[in-house]
DNA sequence: CAAAAAACCATAAAATACCATAATTTGATT
DNA sequence: AATCAAATTATGGTATTTTATGGTTTTTTG
């Protein structure tokens, strides 16, 4: 799979529809379900997003663990019970749910936000506050990222 | 198999018919077997729901576990006696039986919930609030699941 | 035969596919 | 480096299909 990299600003139609930027589209290219999975995010005012065969993983691990896993069970419940897989129309574009947009706030416009192996999706005005907490953050506690080839 | 992803309510007639969402039947199309197999879930007041091919799965995992294991011998019990293979009509339709529905709670309307690789009819308010409780959990003990690559 | 179950038919609303165009990017050529 | 042509991308509107849901008829079954 593509990374997902840099940010792309698209605008809502009045149907709701918007385009995922072609850069994320074409990270996407050789997957089997043509589109993407969102979902809220847990800790922030955004929309994660996913590929389906990350998903798949997802639902794999859970396998993994016990029927009776309590654990397994709150999560499995919020992931699987909030992802909504969206697939492309003919030009890319895809209708983020009603209760998706209300919590990310975002009304008109929208901010794809490269994660690596996901994205965001943002209201813009929030994404730079976040941003600009996150860099000040970063200042302070110079973290190590461990990178093994 | 497609997973089963995001919530759908649906209503029941007054024959007691309610559509599996679309979505989900599309994550069934290449069984053999068309329609689901439901149960009883054995740790909440909801219908345990999941394919054919999952529930011959099944049997094939306890054929791992020994003849003579008694916890065993309780769980084909409860899960095999109870599964209910309830095929799909024209469009999509199947008829719960009334013992599932009782312990489900489901009088007018369900909310098939997606749980990945299986799903859960529940009493759509019975469902919000357990739902809030288990975001609740998660906030707490932050669980983490791996994905490997 | 009576009751229950299954097949059949119909329809409004919602979702999706389709078509058209404007804006942007790319790439080729000077 | 600058310009223009071609291709791609984002965006807008319309038409078609799918879906959920209701009702009716036929078949099965006890």
């Amino acid at each position: 799979m593509g990374l997902f990299l840099s940010c792309y600003e698209n605008r809502l139609d009045t149907k709701g529809r918007i385009s995922v930027p072609a850069a994320f589209r074409s990270s996407l290219n050789n997957e089997n379900f043509a589109g993407v999975v969102l979902f809220r995010s847990f800790t922030h005012n955004c929309i994660e997003g996913l590929s389906m065969s990350r998903m798949e993983k997802m639902a794999g691990a859970t396998d993994q663990m016990g029927i009776f896993d309590t654990e397994l069970d709150d999560l499995s419940a919020m992931l699987f019970a909030d992802a909504r897989p969206l697939s492309f129309d003919v030009t890319g574009r895809i209708v983020i749910p009603e209760d998706l947009l209300k919590h990310a706030n975002i009304k008109d416009s929208a901010l794809f936000v490269g994660r690596g192996n996901s994205f965001q999706i943002w209201n813009p005005a929030d994404f730079e506050r976040t941003q600009k907490a996150s860099l000040n953050n970063l200042k302070k506690i110079r973290p190590s990222l461990k990178i093994s080839n």
